[in-house]
DNA sequence: ACCTCATATACGCACAAACGAATATATGGT
DNA sequence: ACCATATATTCGTTTGTGCGTATATGAGGT
C-alpha cells in the first residue's frame, strides 16, 4: 500500500513553538542556514541542549538538517500541511517586532562579518541566506 | 509609575495551544461564545477537566470569560499583540481543514438546533455569534 | 436559611519535559 | 590506526502537566 505521509500533528508544532530556546533557534533560522556551532555561540547554552532542542524541531516536521563535512547545518522546512505552514509564518513574522530575536540576530551579524571575534568560530561555514 | 501591561508571553501562548482538548475548545469557540456546558456536552469530558482547560486558556490571554446567572460563556479574546493575534488566527484558520474539529461544530449545531437530544442543556442558553 | 445546579479549585498521582554531565558517533587530518 | 573536532545521545534528577476524585464557590429558587 501507498505510503501514506502521516498527517501533520499540530499539538506537536505547538508543543515544539512553547519553548524559548527553540523560538531562538528558528529565528536564527528565519530565511537562512546555520551551522550549530552558531546557535551555540550566538544563545550562549550549552551544546548538547541546542542540539536535543534541535532535534525536537526537526521531529515536529519543521526543520531540516545537511551535514557538511564536520559541521550540521540547519534550516526551516515549511510544512507540506497549510495550515500548519501558516501557523509557523505568523511565528516567525511575530518576531519582528521582538526585542530579544532582533538582538539575537544583530548578534549572528556579527559572527558573520567579524568572526575572528567569536574564538569558536574560527573556520566554520558561514550562514547562508536560502 | 504607569501600569504597564505586562508584555504578551508568546511561549505562554503556545504552551496554551500544545493540547488537544484546549484546541477543541477554542475551535467551537470561533466566532461564538458558548456557555460551560455545552463544551462539556459536545467533547464528552468530564467538567473539572474543561473548567482547568478553559481557565488555562484564559490566563494564557486569548479567551474571556461572562458570567450570566449560573453560566458562565467563553469567548476567544484576540490579543492586543499583533504577532499574537495573527498566531491566533491562522490557528483557527487550521481548524477548517480539520475532520474531527468540523465533526465538534456539526456537533454542536444539533446540539443547537435539537436541544431536546441532548438531556444536559434543557434551559441552557444557547451560543451566541460575535 | 436551605437546597440545587453550574462551575471552579484543591489534592494526589502518573507521566512527560528540560537540564547538566558524561558518553557515543561521525568526519577529517596525520 | 590514531587523534581532534563537531554533533548527537544517554542517564539521572528535577520540575511541570494532565487527569480523576473530592470539595469549594456562587447564583437562583423555595
Amino acid at each position: 500500500m501507498a505510503r501514506t505521509a502521516k498527517p501533520f500533528d499540530i499539538v506537536v508544532l505547538f508543543a515544539s513553538l512553547a519553548d524559548p530556546t527553540r523560538l531562538r533557534l528558528l529565528n536564527l533560522m528565519s530565511g537562512r542556514e546555520v551551522c550549530v556551532c552558531y546557535f551555540v555561540e550566538i544563545l550562549r547554552q550549552g551544546q548538547p541542549k541546542i542540539s536535543r532542542h534541535l532535534a525536537y524541531l526537526r521531529r515536529a516536521g519543521i526543520v531540516e538538517a545537511r551535514r557538511e563535512g564536520k559541521w550540521m547545518h540547519y534550516r526551516i522546512e515549511r510544512p507540506r500541511d497549510t495550515g500548519a505552514a501558516l501557523i509557523l509564518d505568523a511565528t516567525l513574522k511575530s518576531f519582528e517586532a521582538n526585542r530579544e530575536m532582533q538582538a539575537d540576530l544583530a548578534r549572528l551579524g556579527q559572527a558573520c562579518c567579524e568572526p575572528q571575534r567569536f574564538a569558536t568560530l574560527q573556520g566554520v561555514p558561514m550562514p547562508m541566506p536560502l
